[in-house]
RNA sequence: CGGGGCGUGGCGCAGUUCGGUAGCGCACCUGCUUUGGGAGCAGGGGGUCGCCGGUUCAAAUCCGGCCGCCCCGACCA
């Protein structure tokens, strides 16, 4: 069992925060609300920013950088953008030694600041459609802060675009979440449920929100990602407007979408156990680590077989970290490789190399157990294909897992027993309203996640109002 | 903001009830022996006990005030 990591069964807010500490993820910072990320933290971040930026400009979005910080009376444009916003705004009333003439917002998300430009770019239907992204950092004056589901101030990246009508702008929306299912599943091994927001939890401003919800392993609900259509609400706000082939004004309509460092908490959440993270080898800063039983009389042969191996495998694109610290028993750094979720370690000493076998030990089936061996001449080459197995089996598991804890409930009473003593995803008939939603949460602690966007077939009575409905929601506690 | 817990070397804690030279484990440094699942021995460094004030010969400990952190809830990527 790992030492200073508190079991996930027992206290599981705890267990996040040993996992955060003991794999050096990240810290916390002098202000509250906001944490430093660590370079193996980050080094996950620039993991998750590499795959999605391909991502974005393979769908043809360029990134752009605007400023953070925002003249206060462009959030009064939009009438709910400015209520759903501000009582989580920071701002900047003083600079320069003097009072400012209008406060500067630091941006909470940039919607206003892109048709601030987008209204002087944006002429012709010729300029449409622009697609922008940028990775940027955000601050919102959150209640509660946890590290990376949700602090101060935090990273992201968030996608503006601007259409010339609905279709194009509706189908950039979906097409931007199933760009985040994608990621979340294929490389975060990270199982979601695509959907819709309701009224009462959508983007302020938006038309309709989408989401991706995963499920963390104690059954709550972290939205993992959302996608906006903003129709024209921002445009209007902003006066965007194009020059259709008609020569006509007309108002673009748009979208909006983000993932943020939140992702990271997901992970953990998602893959860690009671020895700490587990990374998808996809995502893994280190996907291999080599360790060395370094003995005196043999010393200088393991070594250099392990640096053999490791520059095979670096050839083949495989982040490999080579641990040959000197005076730390081999047992120490299984422990301190597992606590950091690398999702392989090679074990070679003196025993291997007279018989010509490394030790392979998978972090997803870790101890004496789940050790294998591989033959020296062939770890290079099969390697890539133990790392693809061990991404499989994080996203099997992880699915099965979300399968498992997705119940039913026929009625409140029973979801309100249900939700307590079995934690997880409920699959429910749903035709309630935005006071509806409200009661649910002030009973039960849980909320409507989504609506999914791939709903079953049939039709029974919502289990709040007992109308007949064929509309099922996802219902679950949330982050 | 409401409820609960807590501030003592880098981390985790004891000591506070009942005032009397600030301690333990881990981590760190040096040396030697070790190294196939968190090594052993020996030596060593590091703390204005959250802050301010009061009581006292004497305060981590008692009294008053303030600040901060964490967990649970409302908010949310």
């Amino acid at each position: 069992m790992a030492k200073n990591i508190v079991n996930p069964d027992k206290d599981y807010a705890r267990w996040y925060q040993d996992v955060i500490r003991e794999a050096e993820l990240a810290d916390s910072a002098p202000v509250r609300g906001c944490m430093i990320i660590r370079p193996y933290g980050f080094a996950i971040w620039e993991n998750i920013k590499a795959s999605l930026d391909r991502s974005f400009k393979d769908t043809g979005h360029s990134n752009v950088y605007f400023p953070m910080l925002i003249p206060q009376s462009f959030f009064e444009k939009e009438a709910e953008h400015v209520e759903g916003f501000s009582p989580e705004l920071a701002m900047v009333t003083y600079a320069g030694g003097k009072k400012l003439d209008e406060p500067l917002v630091l941006r909470p998300t940039s919607e206003t600041m892109f048709n601030h430009m987008f209204s002087k770019w944006i002429n012709s239907y010729r300029d449409l459609p622009m697609l922008l992204n940028q990775w940027a950092n955000v601050i919102r004056w959150e209640m509660r802060p946890r590290a990376f589901l949700r602090t101060t101030e935090f990273l992201w990246q968030e996608g503006h675009t601007a259409h010339a009508n609905e279709k194009e702008a509706r189908e950039e929306t979906l097409r931007m979440l199933g760009v985040y299912e994608d990621f979340a599943r294929n490389v975060a091994a990270i199982p979601v449920i695509r959907g819709r927001k309701t009224e009462r939890e959508k983007f302020a401003g938006a038309v309709a929100s989408y989401t991706i919800e995963a499920m963390m392993g104690n059954g709550w609900a972290l939205q993992s990602g959302t996608t906006h259509y903003l129709g024209t609400n921002f445009a209007k706000a902003f006066n965007t407007m194009y020059l259709d082939n008609s020569n006509e004004q007309k108002y673009v309509h748009q979208s909006s979408w983000g993932v943020s460092t939140r992702l990271i908490g997901g992970v953990i959440m998602v893959h860690g156990d009671e020895n700490g993270l587990r990374l998808p080898p996809r995502l893994a800063p280190v996907q291999v680590v080599i360790v060395p039983i370094l003995k005196d009389a043999s010393r200088e042969e393991t070594l250099i077989t392990s640096e053999k191996i490791a520059s095979e495998l670096k050839n083949r694109d495989i982040r490999v970290k080579l641990d040959d610290r000197e005076g730390m028993s081999p047992g120490f750094k299984f422990n301190y490789w597992e606590v950091r979720g690398v999702p392989l370690r090679l074990e070679i000493g003196p025993r291997d190399i007279e018989e010509g076998y490394v030790m392979l030990s998978p972090r997803n089936n870790p101890g004496r157990d789940g050790k294998f061996k591989v033959a020296l001449d062939n770890v290079s080459g099969e390697l890539p294909g133990l790392l693809d197995k061990i991404q499989e089996e994080m996203l099997n598991e992880a699915t099965t897992k979300l399968n498992e804890r997705t119940y039913t409930a026929e009625s409140f009473e029973e979801f309100t027993n249900a939700i307590n003593e079995k934690p997880g995803f409920y699959s429910v008939w749903w035709d309630g309203d935005a006071d509806d939603e409200i009661r649910l949460q002030q009973e039960t602690k849980a909320t409507v996640r989504c609506i999914p966007l791939d709903q079953t077939e049939g039709s029974g009575r919502c289990i709040m109002t007992g109308r007949k409905t064929d509309v099922k929601a996802i219902l679950a506690r949330a982050y």
